[in-house]
DNA sequence: TTGTGACCATGACAGATGTCATGCCCAATT
DNA sequence: AATTGGGCATGACATCTGTCATGGTCACAA
């Protein structure tokens, strides 16, 4: 019995280069791509998908919201992150949203196969560097607002721009800002929403 | 007779899974592969490849360093850029390092193959998305001192800082960044360095 | 009930930032 | 020789930003 397999990733190119590498083994099979986060549920039910392979960044919804959405519209199927970004707070996300398998595309590609059947076989498989970081960078000590202000400062838009996207007053938001800098231990907010995002924070 | 490929992408799947897309076609082999810029004309010399296809984004030399370094030191091979990113400056300065090919990895799996072989021919592959885009998006109107100062800036570091990175008083700097912001319509320099970078002008 | 903590807001202040005018040096162009 | 344009710098100015103190509301836990 083979397994079968969605491939969700926004990338042509690495979608069809990753079913031509996982077509190369007998017991899996390759039975349906799609390029967007929201395809993700209704192709692994038309296709009847035993696993879904997901990249977080894509249009529509991002993987970690289709591996929640599958849970819920198909719990027997397994999902498995495979993305280029190693955030931590990714991992945390995917894990809450019930995810059998994380893993990164640094990862050799003769592993995946493995990784795959592990995860076919309900194992749990997480990126073991990805597990480590993800325990050093500790949880996220930003509050929901300062989360929100710092995404919309990612842009580098002054604190008015902000206080209008996120319908507070300047003065809030300058406060918000001001805790964000100092639980990063930065200089500015541009600095700040940098190091928020490559930890995976926002 | 088949046409001998090199691989350099520092994701290891994916070069992985490009390498078993090639494999499939009876023409192509791949017959080197490498995750770092800094050792793409050895392994290229090496394994005798006739075409190489070259990520952006590594380690030790990215794509377009690869590329002119390959020109200087093996001429008869060609290089085919195969990236996430179609930024306009990419194309432009992988042309002047004399790439035969550059396409981005949203295209179809299927017509990789056929990319690489008109590369090999000789043949001028450029995606014609990008190429448009590249005209629209127009020169990169910063100059030199101003593409420094800006990259130095896409950290969010105060303006002291980036004075002491780039060996400049902070009046200077700030000087440089009032005409980046005026050049790129923007209102803050964090603002300023995403727009440049975006439009691939640093 | 009494904290406790997140959230919102205001006001005040020092320092950082963006803008502008001005000047000098140097290289390339006219 | 004169002009132009980039690079460098300084000083001045208005504004923006980051910090801090203060005070209010609300939800939740002790």
């Amino acid at each position: 019995m083979t397994i079968r397999l969605l491939l969700a990733d926004d990338q042509a190119l690495v979608r069809g280069a990753l079913a031509a590498l996982l077509d190369l083994e007998s017991d899996l099979e390759v039975v349906a791509q799609v390029g967007r986060g929201d395809e993700v549920v209704a192709a692994a039910l038309a296709s009847s998908a035993d696993v879904c392979l997901l990249d977080i960044e894509m249009p529509g919804a991002d993987g970690i919201e289709a591996a929640a959405a599958l849970r819920e519209a198909a719990p027997q199927v397994r999902s498995l992150i495979v993305t280029t970004f190693g955030r931590p707070g990714y991992l945390r996300g995917a894990v809450d949203a019930g995810v059998t398998g994380f893993v990164v595309k640094d990862t050799p590609a003769a592993e995946l196969a493995d990784a795959v059947r592990r995860v076919h076989a309900g194992l749990r498989v997480i990126d073991p560097t990805l597990a480590t970081e993800s325990l050093t960078s500790g949880d996220n000590p930003l509050t929901a607002r300062e989360c929100e202000v710092l995404r919309a400062a990612l842009s580098g838009a002054p604190v008015a721009q902000i206080a209008a996207q996120v319908h507070l007053s300047a003065g809030t938001v300058r406060n918000h800002l001001s805790a964000a800098i100092g639980k990063t231990n930065t200089a500015t907010r541009a600095e700040a929403a940098r190091v928020a995002r490559e930890r995976g924070w926002i």
